[in-house]
RNA sequence: AGGACCAUAGCUCAGUUGGUUAGAGCGCCACGUUGACAUCGUGGAGGUCGGCGGUUCAAAUCCGCCUGGUCCUACCA
């Protein structure tokens, strides 16, 4: 073996062996354990988030397979719209300097799956250096034929069922990618804006008394107005209002309802008039009080728009430019007059209200102009300012707008034709699964979010705008009739349609989220009853992140009830976001993103700031980015292996809050893989080749193997405990904390005395060496499922050695997961241990103190301790020799013939150094009067419990017990020290 | 505005149903290389558990309020 561990050596070459051997398939043998993949983009790259969610499922999966089950971890991608739509235009952009319209929808499409079939494999290829124990042979893809099938099925099945309807709606418009989104895809972002304010001057020249009152009811403001004041964040919107609506409860309007008022924008001369309503929407303590409808523009004036038959004029375009289309403006102008006297102009997707001169505009320059040319004509509110002087009032206020989470834009609200799911029946079913415990969130607080979701759900719209995805299946007639079907065929079948009836399919395509709320049982081959979905489905657990339970997760419940009355899952364990050192993010617009890869390999430091600050949106950041980066790694980053990052994140996966990545953790969990290494290493040099008693030859088992035997029954205990209840941080601590502080600090230390002793029987080194042997062996089990990699490269090693190896083509992989042996667990051996442990500590201790070197050999007297410690020091005196660096060790009857000591306590029993000539009084009086005085305050403690009347009646009495037991304890060792410190004294 | 989560050593985090001498890793200080490992070993320093109040015989732990932080949802023309 390599004197050092060096994971890129094997990581790979065990990987391709797993797969060669077909290690990820289901067993097909024992109980059904099954996780699905939340599938990543087939654009994407594996992020430190896929990493860590990754190294999660894998841990699981290999830990079930141990067990025993019939173990399906199923993989596949997810053909992400927008994302893969975008990224093969830019590709065919630069490539050959078309667009996709360039290229016809079908060609564009042949695009996408030749790029999907040279690049879509990238990350699936880093799952592979992730160590993931998928299925490979069972991955599915979104757009597969099978899929599709699935996705088609469940589409028809809700528009027979009325579930599925088209409508025109106001929906989250996307103008980069022109599409519609849902409000899931939408971020909200606090940005400077600003909020103007117009007169909207009362038809006729009309006035009115406007009076405020506080609120006594006293009048604090009064004046005549011929106007109605409106305040806007988009005035360009303006345009297509249909009504000013007021509270009704507003004494300041009340006069003014049903009156008209006119938009102080567009040509003078046809100004259009629209009615003031009374609605319950409008607040009158905000602003003026009085709100503009734009029905076709907001979501909020949609509803009141709705509820009041306000006509929705839509102003803009795909592009979010305003409509060039339509009538003119002066058609459209006259037919919203109509209209507001409340006359019934039918179908308005003619009229635009757009004035020619903006036809066209960008909607931004469009409100340029418009607030321009109506401040220009004093219809601007105004306000003093500091000078006195009256000047039109803009308030810059922070506004939150509505960006797509792809494109960047900002998102418009906009009135189109789509396609909607009605969740309100399917939601029903899928809160009760949760709320009766047959899907359980872990951590159980995530249910709250779930249910606040759930209970306030709007429909879904399912329709995009795009190329790439699953095209809706239907198909209209010339006169605009709708025909759901499976295919074209079908939908003449269905709807006895002859065959000169020209139907044309649907342009749009499907969320893909639509398609991925079926991945649990579409993967295992629904519609068809598959023997896989039988056996595999529900899956066992469902591992994701808290940002996607809306997406997804509720979806997928939903879905799945719906069509298999099954749940998706049992169990939903629900991980936070890794996050840079700092708690930030990780993006690249900050320049703090770091790929598991490079974790794993490494990477120079001038290659780090190469891939931070190459390609960016903002390059003026790129210089900070540099820097910050260099702060952080001097030299780069080193490489750590598979199997360190993976600890890495198990450490931190505590329960379900986000992490804060920490690199000197990396560090320290690739030491411990190092630290494994080199005990193997340790118990290779000394049982390879020897005698370890795999044939069942006798043995004889000294305390220290009975110890590190039952220890291990403790951890195999831990571990599987802490696995069952999702605590990967307490698993990968327990098995640290057993590697490295038990069986490399004490086990190894303590065989080395009985194989390095030639006077020591072959049965006792046959037995240490058989325990160094089993012992480790367990340990690489145990080890596995989260450090695959180091396990399986040592226990080929060390299997042959314990007698569990059973051949070439023999892994860990499948070896039985370690079971805690209650019967080996040995109390009495532990306290013994424990003693040890303690003499040996407590001579290091005088040894650092009294600056005597750690190698000086040393005599140590023992005294005052019980009979049972003189047994022990008896059965102990080579440990103890060799362990402590003692010369000699004696057992002293008569405490009273003690020379002059450094002394240390060992429960009872002192532990003595002597040193007549050596001793710093000072210093050691010193010590002793910080010994006493900590005693002293636990004794302090105690009595005041012990003293208190309602402790000694209430509390339990073992509480009380234990208290005075400690109390004896501590005065026992006070005494002793009190004694020491009077003979130095008297020195 | 509503809700969730968090606050424990210089840093990253554990701390089960209240009873621990409040822990780990990293970092820090001192010492140490003869054979598993300097990616190491030995010893050590370092915390009034964010603040205030309450419940209790007993609070890092349960409850309330406050402060600070993160996030989600809704946002008002």
């Amino acid at each position: 073996m390599e004197k050092t561990y060096q994971p890129e050596q094997i990581e790979t070459r065990w990987y391709e062996r797993w797969e060669a051997d077909n290690r990820f398939a289901p067993s097909g043998q024992g109980t059904p354990f099954s996780i699905m993949i939340p599938p990543p983009n087939v654009t994407g790259s594996l992020h430190m988030g896929h990493a860590f969610q990754d190294t999660i499922m894998d841990t699981l999966t290999r830990w079930k397979r141990m067990q025993g089950n019939n173990t399906l971890w199923q993989v596949g991608t997810d053909h992400a719209g927008i994302a893969t739509q975008m990224l093969v235009e830019r590709k065919v952009a630069a490539e050959e300097g078309k667009s996709r319209h360039d290229l016809g929808r079908e060609a564009f499409i042949d695009k996408v799956w030749e790029w999907k079939e040279e690049s879509g494999g990238h990350i699936t290829r880093q799952l592979r250096r992730m160590g993931a124990s998928v299925d490979w042979s069972r991955e599915r893809f979104t757009m597969d034929n099978g899929f599709y099938k699935a996705v088609q099925e469940v589409f028809v099945r809700l528009y027979d069922e009325g579930l599925i309807y088209r409508g025109k709606r106001l929906v989250n418009w996307d103008p980069k990618f022109e599409t519609a989104i849902s409000d899931l895809e939408v971020e909200n972002k606090e940005v400077d804006g600003h909020m103007w304010h117009f007169k909207y001057p009362l038809a006729g020249g009309e006035s009115y008394e406007y009076i405020e009152k506080d609120a006594d009811g006293n009048i604090t403001f009064r004046e005549n107005r011929d106007y109605i004041s409106i305040a806007t964040t988009r005035p360009e919107t303006m345009l297509g209002d249909g009504a000013v609506a007021v509270n009704p409860a507003d004494d300041r309007y009340a006069a003014l309802i049903g009156k008209l008022c006119e938009i102080p924008v567009g040509p003078k001369e046809h100004r259009r008039l629209i009615p003031i309503i009374a609605d319950e929407y409008p607040d009158p303590d905000f602003g003026s009080g009085a709100v503009k409808i734009t029905g076709a523009h907001d979501f909020n004036d949609y509803e009141v728009a709705k509820r009041n038959g306000i006509p929705l004029y839509n102003l803009m375009d795909r592009k979010a430019h305003m409509r060039n289309d339509g009538l003119s403006y002066e058609e459209s102008a006259a037919l919203a007059a109509k209209a507001a006297k409340g006359e019934d102009i039918g179908n308005v997707d003619e009229v635009n209200l757009v004035p020619t001169e903006l036809r066209g505009l960008d909607r931004l320059d469009a409100r340029r102009q418009i607030v321009e040319v109506v401040t220009a004509e004093g219809l601007a509110v105004t306000a003093a300012d500091a000078e006195g002087n009256e000047q039109p009032l803009v308030e810059h206020k922070k506004l939150m707008q509505p960006f797509g989470d792809r494109s960047g834009v900002v998102i418009e609200p906009y009135l189109t034709d789509q396609w909607f799911v009605a969740v309100e029946t399917l939601a029903k079913p899928a809160i009760e699964a949760v709320e009766n415990g047959d899907i359980q969130f872990v951590p159980k607080n995530y249910e709250n979010m779930y249910f606040a979701w759930m209970r306030d759900l709007q429909d879904w719209c399912i329709s995009r705008q795009l190329w790439w995805g699953h095209r809706i299946p239907a198909w209209y007639d010339a006169e605009g009739n709708i025909y759901v079907a499976r295919s074209e065929q079908e939908a003449r079948e269905k709807n006895g349609l002859a065959a000169d009836v020209t139907l044309t399919q649907d342009e749009d395509v499907l969320d893909t989220w639509f398609s991925s709320g079926l991945w649990t049982f579409g993967t295992l081959g629904w519609p068809e009853q598959t023997p896989e979905l039988e056996t595999f489905h529900p899956s066992s657990v469902l591992v994701t992140g808290f940002d996607i339970i809306f997406f997804w997760v509720a979806r997928m419940i939903m879905m799945t009830l719906k069509f298999t009355g099954e749940v998706p899952f049992k169990q939903v364990y629900v991980h936070g976001l890794v996050r840079d050192g700092q708690g930030q993010k990780m993006s690249k617009s900050k320049g703090n993103v770091l790929d598991p890869i490079d974790l794993i390999d490494g990477i120079e430091l001038d290659t780090l700031i190469e891939k931070r600050t190459g390609n960016m949106m903002q390059p003026q950041k790129a210089k900070a980015i540099a820097k910050a980066t260099r702060d952080d790694f001097k030299d780069g980053i080193e490489p750590h292996g598979t199997d360190a990052l993976r600890f890495t994140f198990l450490s931190q996966a505590t329960t379900g809050r986000d992490i804060k990545f920490d690199m000197s953790r990396l560090d320290g969990y690739r030491n411990f893989c190092n630290k494994l290494w080199n005990a193997s290493r340790y118990v290779l040099m000394n049982a390879d080749g020897e005698d370890c008693g795999v044939n069942g030859e006798q043995v004889e088992l000294s305390l220290a193997d009975r110890w590190i035997i039952s220890q291990l029954q403790k951890t195999e205990a831990q571990v599987t405990k802490a696995m069952d209840e999702y605590r990967f941080d307490h698993a990968s601590q327990a098995l640290y904390e057993f590697i490295w502080n038990e069986y490399c600090d004490w086990y190894l230390e303590l065989s080395k005395p009985v194989l390095w002793d030639e006077n020591a029987s072959a049965a006792s080194k046959r037995g240490t060496r058989r325990t160094l042997v089993r012992v480790l062996e367990a340990i690489l089990r145990l080890a596995h499922p989260m450090m695959p990699f180091i396990s399986e490269e040592i226990w080929q090693r060390i299997a042959p050695l314990a007698g569990t190896h059973a051949g070439d083509n023999d892994s860990v992989m499948v070896q039985p997961w370690p079971e805690a042996d209650q019967s080996k667990v040995d109390e009495q051996t532990t306290r013994d241990i424990e003693w040890l442990k303690g003499v040996i500590i407590a001579v290091r201790n005088i040894r650092a103190e009294m600056n005597i070197a750690p190698g000086k050999p040393l005599d140590v007297l023992l005294t005052k301790g019980k009979p049972e410690d003189a047994e022990r020091l008896e059965k102990n005196r080579l440990f103890l020799a060799k362990l402590a660096k003692l010369e000699s060790v004696t057992w002293l009857e008569n405490p009273d013939d003690a020379p002059l000591s450094a002394t240390q306590l060992v429960g009872d029993m002192e532990v003595l150094v002597p040193m007549a000539d050596l001793i710093d009084k000072d210093t050691e009086l010193a010590r002793l009067n910080k010994e006493i005085e900590k005693q002293d305050k636990l004794i302090g403690g105690i009595e005041k419990k012990l003293g208190n009347e309602g402790f000694i009646a209430k509390a339990p009495e073992a509480v009380v017990e234990k208290e005075r037991g400690k109390l004896a304890e501590f005065q026992a060792a006070k005494k002793l020290l009190e004694e020491q410190r009077a003979k130095i004294e008297a020195l």
